[in-house]
DNA sequence: AGAGCAACTGCTTCGGACAG
DNA sequence: CTGTCCGAAGCAGTTGCTCT
């Protein structure tokens, strides 16, 4: 959704949130203009009505993964109609699908809570910290954060910290902590006086600790055996077992990103990673087993340490 | 209920003062 | 000298009101 919304101003925002929330609610595909209204508690006039649909209508959805020679691009809307007083819209059919993907994370959490945001800049932080779930705090450098508002063109911001914090930052950060559950903060990240970027640091209400050296170690010790073993999984015979494998290598590989330093995740969510790369672990060697492939002597080492663990306890 | 106009509010930008 | 802070001015967006 970040990207989705990328740029948008708020009223943009609602607006395609409600045009969402419609189709999810009943699968209507037209809202009236006053209960739009009604749910943000706003007035919406038709000029502005006309701005935000046609900024809307335009919106595309892109799959981009240039290192796998891949890439997509579908609009999103096939048209959007206003005659008085009614939104009437069409989804593109290449976007139908996605829309569920978007249900559980932007309608059942977003809508409620962030039709009360006034700031645009609050939406986009709260669905930011939102997708970080498993994270306690997150570095980011003051061009990707501008970014991240859309306001990385903004001279004013760029050459002023100090009124990016006071009318980007700081806004949304003031927003989300009075009308929602998390607790938002942040440390200026410096390199000598000048403001390099930011360490937003977040928590809902819960203690959070943060994962340890050991945890970060033990995720680190799995991707570095599978790595090395690489080769024996992917030259499985069976095809079925082959593509399983890779799956599960890849389930695997993505926890790459949360290895480097500095450690951003939560214990609780470490711990998740090792047992989920632990399983992984565990059913690529009996993938090998089954195809009568040699198991390597470290995986075998790392099995039964595993297995000793579980024993015990 | 929606459209349109006028007054007002607050944001952005610019240039200059100031501090390390 | 470089980067940050601050005030003035212009202007876009908002509010409140009336008319259709």
């Amino acid at each position: 959704m970040s990207k989705l919304s990328h740029g948008l101003s708020l009223n943009q925002m609602q607006l395609l949130a409600y045009a969402i929330y419609s189709t999810q609610k009943d699968g209507n595909t037209a809202f009236r203009k006053a209960d739009f209204e009604k749910k943000f508690d706003l007035e919406y006039k038709t000029e502005h009505a006309r701005q935000d649909a046609q900024k809307i209508s335009q919106l595309q959805f892109s799959i981009i993964d240039l290192e796998n020679d891949y890439f997509e691009f579908w609009n999103v809307f096939n048209g959007i109609k206003y005659e008085h007083g009614k939104f009437t819209f069409r989804w593109s059919t290449d976007f139908i699908p996605h829309i569920l993907e978007l249900k559980e994370k932007f309608i059942t959490t977003d809508l409620t809570i962030a039709s009360q945001f006034n700031s645009s800049f609050s939406w986009t932080l709260y669905d930011y910290l939102q997708a970080h779930y498993g994270y306690w705090h997150k570095p980011i450098s003051k061009e990707a954060i501008m970014r991240l508002f859309g306001v990385e063109n903004k001279k004013t911001y760029k050459e002023n910290t100090g009124r990016f914090k006071k009318t980007v930052l700081d806004v949304a950060i003031k927003e989300i902590n009075a009308l929602t559950d998390l607790e938002v903060r942040y440390n200026e990240e410096r390199e000598g006086r000048t403001i390099i970027g930011f360490d937003l640091i977040w928590s809902n209400g819960k203690k959070v600790t943060s994962a340890t050296k050991k945890q970060i170690k033990e995720i680190q010790s799995i991707l570095d055996i599978v790595f090395e073993d690489m080769f024996q999984y992917i030259n499985i015979n069976d095809e079925d077992d082959r593509q399983r494998a890779i799956k599960l290598i890849r389930e695997i590989e993505n926890m790459r990103e949360f290895t480097g330093e500095p450690i951003c995740i939560t214990k609780e969510k470490a711990d998740d990673l090792i047992k989920k790369a632990v399983w992984n672990f565990r059913e690529m060697n009996r993938l090998l087993e089954k195809n009568n492939r040699p198991v390597s002597e470290k995986s075998v080492k790392k099995v039964k340490f595993y297995n000793w663990l579980e024993d015990r306890s």
